[in-house]
DNA sequence: CAGTATCCTATCGGATACTG
DNA sequence: CAGTATCCGATAGGATACTG
């Protein structure tokens, strides 16, 4: 090898960094994390909040962000009860990253229509 | 609607912004994206610095990126005759997203794996 | 070299129904 | 409210073989 790439790198097979990028790098992930970076929100909250997705879906994404640390859950003794999602600050620290990505498509979601249209002919 | 929400959020489904991000949102896209970033590449030539990509997956990456216009396609009348890809204008202008997505893989790949030994037990 | 075609399995993801 | 369980079709994705 040469000095071309580091270790850790996303371009690496099974690397730890790999493995973490295929973590956060889906559609619901990112959507869930930049829901709760406007705060904890319930469950309930949560699925109303992001457009589309099944219960089903917000549930496996949280428990999958959950088991690798991103958030936390807690319930809250309150009337009504209920369960409370938050980032914890690993989630927090990936915001940023993924406020970019979301700027990006809502920013450029026009040039990629146009894009197909090309494509597609007149 | 009240003043919380922008139209052309990914959080709403089915909206140009939410449907770019899904185009984007895999790890493949990212990580040829991020390849690509170094500069043109053969298709071969992805194939070896992108660790763990199949033949198929490299091929339907490729050719979904382009058909958003993210990447071009262009035969090398070259010898040996090739095929070269390269990042587009609107290609380039998601590097930094998802550079920012991919260093923060790189950085809390080790959190990520230790809050999953964490709740595995000691 | 640069793919496509086929096969097969695993996961995605929605719908519905049920539980505490 | 906050889920889980089940069913089902669609897609992801690897392996292998084949084509121009």
């Amino acid at each position: 090898m040469g000095d071309f790439e580091r270790p850790g790198d996303v371009l690496l097979a099974d690397c730890p960094a790999r493995t973490t990028l295929d973590l956060v790098a889906d559609t619901w992930s990112v959507v869930v994390v930049y829901a709760l970076g406007r705060g904890p929100r319930r469950f309930s909250d949560l699925g109303t909040l992001i457009g589309g997705i099944s219960k089903k879906m917000l549930s496996q994404t949280l428990r999958k962000l959950e088991r690798n640390g991103l958030i936390q859950r807690r319930t809250i003794p309150a009337r009504p009860p209920g369960v409370e999602y938050r980032l914890t600050p690993l989630g927090e620290s990936l915001l940023e990253p993924i406020g970019m990505l979301s700027r990006w498509a809502e920013t450029h979601a026009d040039d990629v229509v146009e894009a197909q249209d090309q494509l597609v002919g007149v």
